[in-house]
DNA sequence: ATATATACATAGACGCCTTAGGTAAGGAGA
DNA sequence: TCTCCTTACCTAAGGCGTCTATGTATATAT
């Protein structure tokens, strides 16, 4: 895929995995990978830069967990502040792709 | 809006209003601004650049032409590569707009 | 032993969009 | 006349998120 098309739409996609409830960095691109069919794959390089600023940005916070295995995970919660991030990010998407729809539409006379 | 969702998409967008007809710049911008309802605003620090891009690309031809009234437009035409990258663009958008809805719809089970 | 999967992290490069500025002509209103 | 807005083109510099590449470390499978 185009990676420059995701731009901006990674702190959504994270912040939408997150809300559902606690969840670590490996497992929320994996959700993420799964859930669009294979299409979005979160890399490293973006994953957790994005996870280390909306920390930053009080959207997110985390703590350690450690496994019986003996790996460690850092979780992440959703906050407040987070979750009306997401409800803004979900509304701007809508108005983004009814906007790209309404000029791809236009050939065919919409409005 | 979030200017960082235009990555990418203002080669489409453009592409598409001038596949079909002939066009120049400002009134490209006019026609997205219009058919996105006023949410598209195509900046001319976007616009130009990414005509000049796409003609070194070979996606466009221009030419100039001047006005009864003195002033001068300079015209795209699409060619075929650039109806193909369009189509192609087009492909593009609708796995990554399904690929979000994807993920967005996931807290509700769908796959 | 070696490779793969899990799990985290960072540094530097890249490239598009933005802000801000420039040129130039036409028309409207004071 | 002077000012302002619209039309119409163009470019330079800055910002910033994503990518590639690299590093660490443990567990499991071959």
């Amino acid at each position: 895929m185009d990676s420059r098309l995701l731009w901006g739409m990674v702190d959504m996609l994270i912040l939408d995995v997150v809300s559902r409830g606690p969840t670590y960095g490996y497992q929320i691109a994996q959700t993420v990978l799964s859930q669009s069919s294979g299409y979005f794959e979160l890399k490293e390089g973006s994953l957790y830069p994005a996870l280390h600023r909306m920390e930053r940005q009080k959207l997110l916070t985390s703590y350690w967990e450690e496994t019986q295995e003996g790996r460690r995970r850092k979780f992440y919660k959703i906050t407040l502040a987070g979750q009306r991030a997401l409800d803004e990010k979900r509304d701007e998407w809508a108005r983004f792709s009814a906007g790209v729809n309404g000029v791809l539409g236009g050939a065919y006379g919409l409005a």
